[in-house]
DNA sequence: AATTATTATGCAACCTTTTGCATAAAAAAG
DNA sequence: CTTTTTTATGCAAAAGGTTGCATAATAATT
């Protein structure tokens, strides 16, 4: 179970709430790892029982009180060991991929309409991932060391971004010659 | 849920065993959708209780029983039905992206190792797609239908893997610029 | 003035997946 | 002849994740 590390990583510059960690889950980290508000809210509760998070409470003008939490020593090092460890591999699972072991005529233009609907879904992530690149990792190389790691995520994420856009053109283009009359 | 309708996909041109469902998902629909063989004995119980598949015990010569299923009419038509609806995305999730969030000198060497390993991993799986696409997919636009569609499905999985390598690559270069003395 | 959205946290039920164990027959290896 | 591997099926506990609901304060909208 990796989303403890993935919290505690989230923690590594800043402390945050578990709001403010759901919402940076959305836009950073969370691109490699989802999380819900419900889960994140559960792991700090045990994080923070296991000694490896502080909590505080702050109240605030105008809004309910948060909960901030912030790594502790004891946290920072369990976060060290666990980058010197072995990695797990969840692979994605994607109905899309089953249900073209079952395409048709009966059914070229649905999957077809999948297909396009995921390749706007994502132009609009990787215009996100390009704007991110563009003003944070302009000159990748210039960054300090811990920044470069997070490039090179991002990189990987462009890079798979981008191919999922060309394979959606070939699968449209293909998908395209089926059920149709000359066929 | 959808590893019912993977199952039953997988269903789509063979009966098979419990046993042969576990083999096959692994080299071929298993590519995109991992299960484990007790999930996949126990989808096959709640299956055939549905009325989705049928069951019959086929006695063998020299190994123990198997229990072969196969698509019943109703099966069909919930699969049938079931490509034509909406379709979920489980994304995947990699420890090897979220330690990247925490290089630093004294994890460079380690991730590395990692990435080489995982680019090891990837050369093999990738051969075993090229085999497969050339004896089976060599001309795709000659194929059936319903091939084409496994077809788009084993492009995705090359393509996907060849960008990865490609990434690894990338990674590394960089990677060895961490830690090193002129940093 | 009433409704909706945002900030903020959490419980409980359920579903899915993983892990560990158990059984059993036959073939292959040592 | 004993051990290991392959074939074949399954239970049960635990972990991980999703869905739905609940509360509560303030800000913004209608």
């Amino acid at each position: 179970m990796a989303l403890s590390h993935a919290i505690m990583t989230a923690l590594l510059e800043d402390e945050m709430s578990g709001y403010e960690l759901a919402k940076a889950f959305d836009v950073s980290l969370g691109l490699f790892w989802r999380a819900s508000h419900q889960q994140i809210y559960q792991e700090l509760h045990k994080l923070a029982d296991k000694g490896w998070l502080r909590r505080e409470t702050v109240a605030q003008a105008g809004k309910p009180d948060k909960i901030v939490y912030g790594l502790t020593a004891a946290g920072q090092d369990a976060l060290s060991d666990w980058v010197l460890g072995g990695s797990r591999v969840q692979e994605g699972k994607d109905d899309l991929f089953v249900k073209l072991y079952n395409l048709g005529q009966d059914n070229a233009a649905h999957l077809a309409a999948e297909v396009e609907q995921r390749r706007e879904k994502m132009m609009q992530r990787l215009y996100l991932y390009e704007r991110i690149r563009r003003r944070h990792y302009a000159k990748p190389e210039a960054l300090p060391v811990r920044r470069k790691g997070v490039y090179l995520a991002l990189l990987a994420g462009i890079r798979q971004g981008e191919q999922f856009l060309a394979w959606c053109d070939e699968a449209l283009a293909m998908l395209a010659t089926v059920g149709k009359p000359g066929s």
